[in-house]
DNA sequence: AGATCCATGTAAACCGTTACATGATTAT
DNA sequence: ATAATCATGTAACGGTTTACATGGATCT
């Protein structure tokens, strides 16, 4: 039998809240999800028949529109109990694939005013995503702090403090950087 | 011709620096390279093949320990000038793979005290982690800060620069995060 | 004597991206 | 009329991991 996978594991954190079509899935996984992890949709349409096959995850057939018929897919008990364990198991270490870092490991090679160019473009895209993540967090507190570690809400507020520090520093660095190259 | 990927830029990268063999192109892959990119030597040996094949990279042979000969890589003229260009060009956007965040975000269905567990493992890594970059910026700016963008001193500081901050934020965040799992 | 390091390679399996393919419904 | 959205799937290719395979030199 198939060994679950860590997108597998993705996708069933969506369906363990609530059932979704593999389209649905696919749009969750650009926006709310998209800022921790990625798929396209060739991916997640054969992920979720694993996770059908494992028992995992089952899915009701309705009328769709095109050529195909729309499946409903959710998570099953048997689903729930293996992500609730594996959410809190021991983390693998990290393999980081950091591209803008890379770039600035061989930017010594580069010109200067490129490099600039290329680290100001990055840092306006930052930016955009720090004041859309504020604009959540503003969204959250309006309706009172999550306090409860044991609720949607909860996990999805600590997820976008992440996202607001993580753009916060790398922010202060890109500007310390391009500092660096003003000629 | 094959179309270079970014594990050949990220091997070039340390060939521009000093010509070095496979196997330890996989070293520094792990070592300093690694908190920012990765891969094993089997992808390594690939995709030396095809640098050399692309005319960015060429090799000398001498006689190694073992059934197979040693082979001295470095980056030729084009190498580095692709090298150059490729650093300072416009970023795709990123695809993040973040384990930790998913984890998180499916934390509401777990355990809380093995959450607590998971998150601690995970904080004390990364106060080793810091520990080390504010050995080696303490090295670096013992034989003065680094300044010139154009050295590869200075890009290395850079890069630890960036390792403390990206620390720095995840332990605040792990911190505030662990408190709230407090029974 | 045994472990670790240096050193390179192949093969199979799996993961991930891109392109191709279809087609109804709804909004502009 | 045209475009976007909803909806699912396959095929080909390329990237990545894991296991297998070999063997000298050096350290404990």
């Amino acid at each position: 039998m198939w060994r679950v996978n860590t997108l597998g594991f993705a996708i069933l954190g969506l369906l363990a809240r609530r059932p979704l079509s593999g389209y649905r899935v696919a749009q969750l996984m650009r926006e709310p999800i998209g800022f921790f992890w990625n798929a396209g949709h060739a991916q997640i349409h054969g992920t979720l028949r694993k996770l059908v096959e494992a028992g995992w995850a089952e899915y009701r057939t309705e009328p769709g529109p095109g050529p195909h018929d729309k499946k409903l897919y959710s998570a099953t008990a048997a689903g729930r109990a293996a992500l609730a364990e594996w959410a809190a198991s021991p983390l693998p270490t990290p393999q980081p694939h950091d591209e803008l870092l890379l770039r600035v490991y061989n930017g010594w090679l580069a010109d200067p005013a490129a490099m600039r160019e290329m680290l100001t473009a990055e840092l306006e895209r930052r930016e955009a995503s720090l004041a859309h993540y504020l604009t959540v967090r503003a969204e959250f507190e309006a309706d009172g702090t999550p306090e409860d570690p044991t609720t949607q809400r909860f996990v999805d507020y600590a997820t976008v403090l992440n996202g607001i520090g993580s753009e916060r520093y790398v922010l202060d660095w890109l500007r310390w950087l391009i500092g660096t190259l003003r000629d």
